[in-house]
DNA sequence: ATTCTCACCTGCGGGC
DNA sequence: TGCCCGCAGGTGAGAA
């Protein structure tokens, strides 16, 4: 479900009612993607510091370590006083003193994951190789640049593979190429100089106006305090195939690429 | 190093 | 109505 937005979106939406939270109780469901990495009961007394985001991991600091927490395809987070009862898909639960926090995710692609600081081992194998914060200053232009011109793949897919720049998932990928112009299955090497500062705004563009947007609700995402997104409405190409383009009326394309589909103009996005 | 495919898991909608 | 298929917002692992 989740990309940069939808994330954002739910980290602001907790992130202050959590903070200086004490941890009171732990529960885990059925397994996640990943296994915690420490015994549960080790949380409980803990305080949380703050909640800060990587990509699309929100990182949970706490006064002695902190927690990674990926939605995966299918995960949202609810932060509330009075949870309510729990459900098949609801598999991790941290009961603090300010209200508790509940993984609800049925495809369980998605993972909570202690470390003990951003350095260790495991924190290191998820958060290591991650590109740049695509709203930050630090998505330097030049940067970028260069490392396109060493990718031969298409850009679709390497924008999706987030070792350039990170937060950009299917939906965002291909809003973004269809407001630079670009085609997805361009090559990332072969795009002109103009072509790539284009894609570094419109990237900025959609994922900044996805989070104003609360990000996209597809099917059940909602930030932690049960706010659906409604970006999807101002989609321009994505899930539209076989729909006329907003901008000049030709039929949106849907081809896939790497076992994901891609929508794409093929008159905006000339080959 | 880069690129590609597969795997993980559940639910839903379409076609028969 | 029921069954089977393909599809879905992600990404690490392993192979070429």
């Amino acid at each position: 479900m989740p990309e940069l937005p939808e994330v954002e979106v739910t980290r602001r939406s907790f992130a202050d009612r959590i903070a200086g939270a004490r941890v009171t109780d732990v529960f885990m469901g059925k397994p996640l993607r990943w296994g915690l990495g420490c015994a549960s009961t080790d949380l409980v007394g803990r305080r949380v510091v703050g909640v800060q985001r990587r990509g699309k991991y929100l990182l949970i600091e706490l006064d002695t370590g902190l927690l990674l927490v990926h939605l995966g395809m299918s995960g949202s987070l609810s932060f509330t006083h009075q949870l309510p009862q729990r459900g098949v898909h609801d598999h991790f639960e941290l009961h603090t003193d300010q209200g508790a926090l509940r993984l609800h995710d049925p495809r369980r692609f998605g993972a909570v994951v202690y470390a003990q600081n951003a350095r260790d081992a495991m924190a290191q194998k998820l958060l290591g190789h991650l590109g740049m914060e695509p709203l930050g200053e630090e998505f330097d232009l030049k940067v970028f640049q260069a490392g396109l011109k060493r990718r031969q793949a298409p850009i679709k897919q390497v924008l999706l593979a987030g070792q350039l720049v990170v937060g950009v998932g299917n939906i965002y990928a291909s809003e973004a190429l269809f407001l630079a112009h670009i085609r997805p299955t361009r090559r990332a090497a072969r795009l002109t100089r103009v072509q790539v500062q284009g894609l570094h705004g419109a990237i900025r563009e959609v994922l900044g106006l996805a989070v104003r947007k609360g990000g996209s609700t597809l099917r059940d995402f909602s930030s932690a305090d049960g706010e659906a997104g409604h970006f999807q409405v101002d989609a321009m190409v994505y899930g539209r195939a076989g729909l006329p383009c907003r901008v000049c009326g030709t039929p949106i394309k849907l081809i896939k690429q790497g076992q994901r589909a891609s929508y794409f103009c093929p008159k905006c996005q000339p080959a």
